[in-house]
DNA sequence: GAAAGTCAAGAGCACTGTTCGCACTTAACA
DNA sequence: TGTTAAGTGCGAACAGTGCTCTTGACTTTC
């Protein structure tokens, strides 16, 4: 056992993606510097090449605790309401994205902003990335197990998109444990199209927030936040939004 | 007449933006280099500092040139089509903005991606940022004055979000000639609303594409993408949609 | 205690954006 | 027409960058 030697190791690498991380938050992704990270650690720039192969992966560690930040903040944000409670999970995880991608802009910007150039996403981060859609997912699950949804439901998809859906859910739940799997493929492909889109306008409206497109055109933030969460909700069947 | 010198200078600044914008094509924002450009034009580095005064004055121009490819991109596509088919051309420039980001993925990430680091936008850019919205608002204003909004129309906004978007209305009428203005300060709240959340799930949608938020959860892309022009255009009671 | 493995440091390479002083051309004015 | 001022391009230089490779010291294992 080579315990300790690993112990210290992992303490090391812990020790320098923390400090990556408040530099990113400092000066971005891009201005991100190996050699200011280790001087600020006191120790030589190519030291860091012991832990890290490049500079790629270091920021690939940084995107994964990214990932996992927002997922862990949008998780607890949910969880701590009644799970029977639909429509305010619901509105919880749009809450808390927001929340997290206002206090972290570089990290939100590092993974839901341009792919840095020439970088290209590892397997590694794949996984974390799906985080929050699962959330909606089983959010959507949880009220298709409920009451029921809404009368009307979410509108039928053309008959391509609903194929391709249908594939793609089938092809997530291989590779999930089967308590996962089985919610994914109980879900009726509109379901999951309107909780596509339901994601897809969670992070298009924060990050239009986040990048000052919305600068001037509308202020009230929060109030229009919570009106998307309103009206995907309601396109994708949860009772009470 | 200094005619001749501003003609030749004018040329030479384009010349530089042009080769920018290639090699903004080939390595991406960051890996915008000056040396890189003037090496291609045959000059020596410091001579672009004659014409920009610095690296984020020549990314300015290209941010500009960026929004107004897609602009151009999205009205052109749009105007080829008969003034009365609102659906038409409600769709066309959703089709229109994917088409220009799938040729231009690296300046579509220059404008809509994340900020570069320690760049702000300067004020020449936010007007052609608006142009994309601001065909939606045109062709919503028009099938507004056709045979009117689908009965049921878009669902009504909470009076916070209502008040506010009736400022930006005004605000934004203000700084406009008087012909468009009139078209923006008739456009009900709700409407607008709904307008800004096509626009936001427009380049959500792209933006997730292009990205590769999508690796996996959805193949289908154009469909996916007239789906969304289709359920947005609804929710903007865009008859026919 | 010696061999094997691991590690931090430092020098060096090929880059980067930017500034500065210099020579040169060109346009404007007396 | 001659003079002057502005505009222009160049090369050197500065302070950075990511990264590689060698060197010597330290730690673990046999």
């Amino acid at each position: 056992m080579t315990g300790i030697r690993d112990r210290v190791r992992a303490e090391f690498v812990a020790e320098i993606t923390e400090v990556a991380r408040r530099h990113l938050g400092e000066h971005g992704a891009a201005g991100l510097s190996v050699r200011a990270v280790t001087r600020d650690l006191g120790m030589a720039a190519s030291a860091v090449y012991r832990y890290f192969p490049n500079r790629d992966a270091l920021l690939t560690a940084l995107i994964v605790a990214a990932y996992e930040g927002v997922g862990t903040a949008a998780r607890e944000a949910e969880s701590a309401l009644d799970r029977d409670d639909h429509a305010g999970r619901w509105a919880a995880v749009f809450r808390a994205v927001r929340a997290w991608a206002l206090e972290h802009p570089h990290e939100y910007a590092l993974i839901y902003g341009s792919p840095v150039p020439g970088y290209s996403a590892p397997q590694d981060t794949t996984e974390p990335a799906t985080r929050v859609v699962l959330l909606l997912v089983r959010i959507a699950a949880d009220a298709l197990r409920g009451p029921g949804l809404t009368p009307d439901g979410p509108p039928s998809a053309p008959a391509d998109l609903r194929a391709d859906i249908e594939a793609r859910l089938t092809a997530i739940a291989a590779g999930m444990d089967p308590e996962r799997a089985e919610m994914v493929t109980a879900l009726p492909p509109e379901t999951a199209l309107a909780v596509i889109d339901a994601w897809t306008a969670l992070f298009g409206t924060v990050g239009f927030e986040l990048f000052g497109q919305y600068d001037g055109v509308i202020e009230a933030r929060q109030a229009h936040l919570d009106h998307v969460a309103r009206t995907t909700g309601r396109a994708t069947g949860i009772p009470g939004t």
